[in-house]
DNA sequence: AGCACGCCGACT
DNA sequence: GTCGGCGTGCTC
């Protein structure tokens, strides 16, 4: 085993730096690495000579870590000449450079310096998140051995003349347009591999390793033509627009939240906005939620720029590393992706967008756990460039920060539908009225059955919204109540109908579904609650002959399913669409006449302060998917809380309404937006245990407490998942940058304390669950 | 996160 | 006497 040269290194089996590299010391270089995985720390190593001139920061180097010399790969994140004052750390080398080019250029370094001091999370972790695994392991690329002709060709004197198949083959050779290996040379120029050997030993031709492109199996679909004229916009779209155009006109930043109702063109002020920016050479990253990410959203930007790359979630490693370098390679206009397309490689970046941004998917939540939003803001920030937030229904931070003068952000306002289209009537259902009528048994009560059958005689389609998959929520024993729980979490098992099995939500857990109690025998144990599965059956029972198809996480299962699904609703093949929150957002089908959400009520009790506002935007958002063709169309809501604020807000469109109605609450509750927030998490096997170690964690935050307020710990709302019980403590505070240091000092102070308890710290949270 | 070092129990 | 358990601490 060789051992990594070590400077300083006087024990006798540590190869030491040849003298005359010592002598050079004064002018050496070192540089500064982290590590992708759990060891948070900048360490200092020696650039030998030999890469001094290659090694930048932005790129992976092998460098020899420990007392074993072990090789890591490590993450250059700066590079200087050596200091005069040295710590008197024995110094070692780095091995070699990983990457032959940088991957990540200075603004995007300080973009991931910025995200792990705001999430708390190591550098070297941002780092390998924001390089897609693709990228880092050169998926689709291999070494090989290719084939050049010789530049200093050997003397002709020296040798006997070429056969006229050498001099084929070097002919052929000399105009392939890409480098040749030895079969490829062999196949273009019918030869077999003696005249090349030949050529080799000669000198005529030589070889090198270089990676090269597997040959891509999967074709990119052709481009769309872009159509070339530009969309007349209305005079609200030219009021949004204008002030976005000046600010990309002076390469300066400011954040834009627009916030235009369902229907009001929103997407013709981005394309209009990002014209402007490919006008003057300038590239746009277009964020969207992931389910959002749809041929029929991509579409709206392929024809209209010559040059789009996507980046969604379901590309392989090979295409993802394809798509990446081609981005990097500098041609593409336009990236529209989700989330991690926050971090695309664009070097002339003019103008980030990010649709739907109140949308939680948006939050990363795994760490690092970024709010793209924010992430977002602070690339527009180092790039002075513009950054467009979209909404019908903004997210209560971005609201605020637009409405508040100073508040960082300027709000543009489209309040009505292109062309005056009206958006749609919203009628509510009282299911408290109709279960006191015992009108229905099912999930569907009269006036929403007459509504679908109205919708269909008029030809019109329907979307159906119930935010709950399976056939039955929860099953449970009328005779001693045993309710049949997962054994690994603290959630109800799921009935799904089509493999008759109780499953799990959360961790996959299933038994066969029961028919009698596992408790107490009972024949009769009730299966409970409507789940999607169930809305199916029972709308293919009371509509026989329509078409339906459900749209949720168990159908669409297969690559292309959601693709598939869409475009047969698309064609009018299905009139009949159902489903969870995927069908809810985004989707521009003008045959819409009809919205049912049959139970508005799932999300509005969860344990969670923004469940008011979750609940607004899914009933906002589903309204918005009708009345958007000449047909128009109209929303039924059932609800057992007909009065509540969110709910009768969302009847309206009101969005104002639901805004001031809810932000008081807010401030009144010191709640976000109004203050910071930080959510600890802490999960052990051991009940017990994991509990005295929160008290213990929350003990050291309060000897701190005083601007803030810490609450906690409490157990979960899921106080158990996957077999971890779980505790969290919530911090709250107007000093955000306090707030996060003294969540980071005591997480620090208290590191492996206890091995078998982990814990994790989410900035800004939006799940309380 | 690894990995070595180190200080106590059950085996040849 | 030695092999090996995993607690503690360090990594330029």
């Amino acid at each position: 085993m060789s051992r990594a040269p070590s400077l300083f290194d006087d024990e006798p089996d540590v190869p030491v730096l040849p003298p005359w590299e010592i002598d050079d010391l004064k002018n050496r270089k070192t540089a500064q690495v982290v590590f992708p995985g759990g060891y948070d720390a900048v360490l200092d190593y020696l650039v030998p000579g030999h890469l001094a001139g290659d090694i930048e920061p932005g790129m992976r180097v092998s460098v020899p870590l420990g007392k074993s010399n072990r090789s890591e790969t490590a993450y250059c994140i700066s590079v200087r000449k050596i200091g005069t004052v040295e710590s008197g750390i024995r110094l070692k080398a780095i091995t070699g450079i990983i990457d032959p080019v940088r991957l990540i250029d200075d603004k995007m370094l300080a973009l991931t310096h910025w995200i792990a001091g705001y999430y708390l999370c190591p550098l070297g972790q941002v780092l390998e998140s924001v390089l897609p695994a693709g990228v880092r392991t050169n998926a689709g690329t291999r070494l090989s051995k290719v084939l050049f002709v010789t530049e200093k060709q050997p003397a002709a004197e020296n040798i006997k003349p070429l056969t006229a198949k050498q001099q084929y083959i070097l002919e052929t050779l000399r105009q392939a347009p890409e480098p040749l290996t030895m079969l490829e040379l062999q196949r273009a120029a019918k030869c077999s591999a003696v005249p090349i050997s030949a050529l080799k030993q000669l000198g005529f031709i030589e070889t090198k390793t270089l990676r090269r492109t597997n040959q891509s199996t999967s074709q990119e679909t052709a481009a769309a033509v872009p159509a070339a004229m530009p969309y007349q916009l209305n005079a609200a779209q030219k009021q949004c627009l204008s002030p976005i155009i000046t600010a990309l006109r002076e390469n300066r930043h400011e954040t834009f939240l627009l916030h235009g109702v369902t229907g009001s063109g929103k997407t013709e002020v981005y394309i209009q906005a990002i014209h402007e920016a490919v006008k003057h050479r300038k590239q746009a990253i277009v964020l969207v939620p992931e389910i959002s990410l749809t041929p029929q959203t991509v579409g709206r930007f392929k024809s209209r720029f010559a040059d789009v790359a996507v980046l969604h979630s379901h590309l392989t490693d090979a295409e993802r590393h394809r798509q990446w370098s081609g981005i990097a390679g500098g041609s593409v206009q336009v990236v529209v992706g989700a989330r991690s397309a926050v971090f695309a490689p664009l070097s002339r970046l003019g103008l980030i967008v990010i649709d739907e941004e109140h949308e939680n998917s948006f939050k990363q939540d795994s760490a690092p756990r970024y709010q793209t939003r924010d992430v977002a803001r602070k690339r527009a920030e180092l790039e002075d460039i513009p950054l467009i937030l979209g909404s019908a229904t903004p997210s209560l931070e971005s609201y605020l920060s637009a409405a508040t003068p100073d508040g960082g952000a300027t709000l543009l306002t489209m309040p009505h539908r292109v062309n005056n289209l009206p958006l749609p009537y919203v009628g509510i259902v009282d299911l408290r009225e109709a279960v006191r009528q015992r009108t229905t048994r099912g999930a569907i009560h009269r006036q929403l059955h007459q509504a679908i059958h109205e919708s269909l005689q008029d030809g019109g389609q329907i979307i159906l919204l119930l935010n709950r998959r399976g056939f039955s929520t929860h099953i449970q024993c009328p005779a001693c109540g045993e309710a049949l729980k997962c054994p690994n979490c603290d959630v109800s098992l799921t009935h799904h109908k089509s493999e008759e099995i109780a499953l799990c939500h959360y961790c996959d857990y299933q038994v066969p579904a029961p028919a009698a109690c596992p408790a107490c025998q009972f024949a009769g144990i009730q299966y409970w609650g409507f789940g999607t599965q169930k809305l199916e059956a029972e709308i293919r029972s009371r509509f026989p002959n329509v078409s339906v198809l459900r749209m949720d996480t168990d159908t669409m299962q297969r690559t292309g399913a959601h693709e598939k699904a869409l475009s047969q609703f698309r064609n009018g093949e299905v009139q009949i669409l159902l489903g969870t929150q995927m069908i809810a957002k985004g989707l521009d089908f003008p045959n819409v006449t009809l919205v049912g959400v049959i139970n508005a009520d799932t999300a509005l009790h969860l344990p969670d302060f923004r469940a008011a506002e979750r609940t607004f935007h899914l009933i906002t958002q589903v309204a918005g998917r009708t009345g958007r063709g000449e047909k128009g169309g109209r929303v039924i809501i059932q609800t057992f809380s007909p009065e509540h604020p969110a709910i009768r807000a969302a009847a309206k469109h009101d969005y104002t309404s639901f805004v001031k109605q809810e932000l008081p609450v807010r401030q009144m509750l010191g709640y976000p937006p109004y203050t910071k927030m930080i959510r600890i998490v802490i999960r052990g096997e051991n009940e017990m245990q994991t509990l005295e170690f929160a008290n213990h964690f929350a003990q050291r935050l309060k000897t701190e407490e005083g601007m803030f307020k810490i609450l906690g710990p409490a157990p979960a709302p899921f106080a158990k998942l996957r077999g971890y019980y779980r505790f969290h403590i919530h911090l709250h505070g107007t000093d955000g940058g306090h707030l996060r240091s003294l969540a980071d000092s005591v997480s620090r102070s208290l590191k492996s304390s206890s091995p078998s308890i982990q814990w994790i710290i989410d900035i800004d949270p939006l799940d309380m669950l």
